[in-house]
DNA sequence: TCAGTTGTTTATAT
DNA sequence: AATATAAACAACTG
């Protein structure tokens, strides 16, 4: 379930289990799951070598192995398995990195996402493209900066990972909602005061999720624990949720709450 | 059978 | 040049 706080609860479960960790083989158990290597390529670049500290920049998970640089990304299904606590390896795991220890898996079951080398650092950029700042990361000068410098929808905008980075469907009606603002809402409409506002909210519903566990639906009196429930309501009004598509993703928000 | 799904890229339109 | 939309990708589930 990959956004922003998944990824970092995966790069804390990847620091656990590989960090410091010498691979002993790379087992491609899906070649298509490696997209700019072949499957040979990757083994042979990453056996023998020892994984660093993991780092997270938006949804990608960059895990760096003395010189080249494993980059995951999870697409809507992705998810890391440990083989101590899952011994069999499941249909849907498409990759795994053997150690002395144990494996760590990356399973997959769609298939958006998945994983690529980079040799150095520089590769690494061009790999991961042209990525806005870290959501969890990005300062509120910078924020208000580029917020200033976009037009149009404030959803598509918090969406859009040049803009900043981490934010998915589910995390940008959330913040919308507590920030009660319409994500439909262009940007040139909002004023000082509610820009703030959905800086500090984006800001705080990150901290409290990378810290939760299950934060989507353990998290009571926020949209996301209600969302998808027929007839839900608004969490603060009880007001019925509107459910609505934009830019062909599934949209709740608070009609009565949200302007 | 059909609709829906937490992401990204591509093509096309505005 | 930016922004918006739909489709495609793939593999399910209800």
């Amino acid at each position: 379930m990959p956004e922003l706080p998944e990824v970092e609860t995966y790069r804390r479960f990847f620091a656990e289990h590989a960090a410091g960790r010498t691979v002993r083989s790379v087992d491609v158990l899906d070649p298509a799951i490696v997209r700019n290597e072949t499957a040979p390529a990757v083994d042979l670049a990453l056996r023998g070598h020892r994984f660093g500290e993991p780092r997270r920049h938006g949804k990608w998970l960059l895990c760096p192995a003395s010189g080249p640089v494993l980059l995951v990304h999870f697409g809507m299904t992705g998810d890391l398995v440990w083989s101590r606590q899952e011994p069999e390896r499941h249909r849907h795991d498409r990759l795994a990195l053997v150690f002395d220890h144990g494996e760590l898996r990356y399973r997959n079951m769609r298939k958006l996402g998945g994983v690529w080398l980079a040799r150095d650092e520089a590769e690494l950029k061009d790999l991961i493209g042209d990525l806005g700042p870290d959501a969890l990361d990005v300062s509120r000068r910078e924020f208000l900066d580029r917020l200033s410098r976009r037009r149009g929808g404030v959803k598509a905008a918090l969406m859009d990972q040049r803009f900043v980075a981490g934010v998915g469907n589910l995390l940008a009606d959330e913040v919308l909602w507590q920030a009660r603002i319409h994500p439909r809402r262009r940007i040139d409409d909002l004023d000082a005061a509610t820009r703030a506002r959905l800086f500090r909210t984006l800001h705080r519903v990150l901290r409290v999720a990378v810290d939760e566990f299950d934060y989507l639906e353990s998290r009571m009196g926020w949209l996301n624990h209600v969302r998808g429930e027929p007839g839900a309501r608004c969490p603060r009004c009880r007001t019925p949720l509107s459910r609505v598509t934009f830019a062909g993703r599934t949209t709740y928000l608070c009609p009565s709450c949200q302007r």
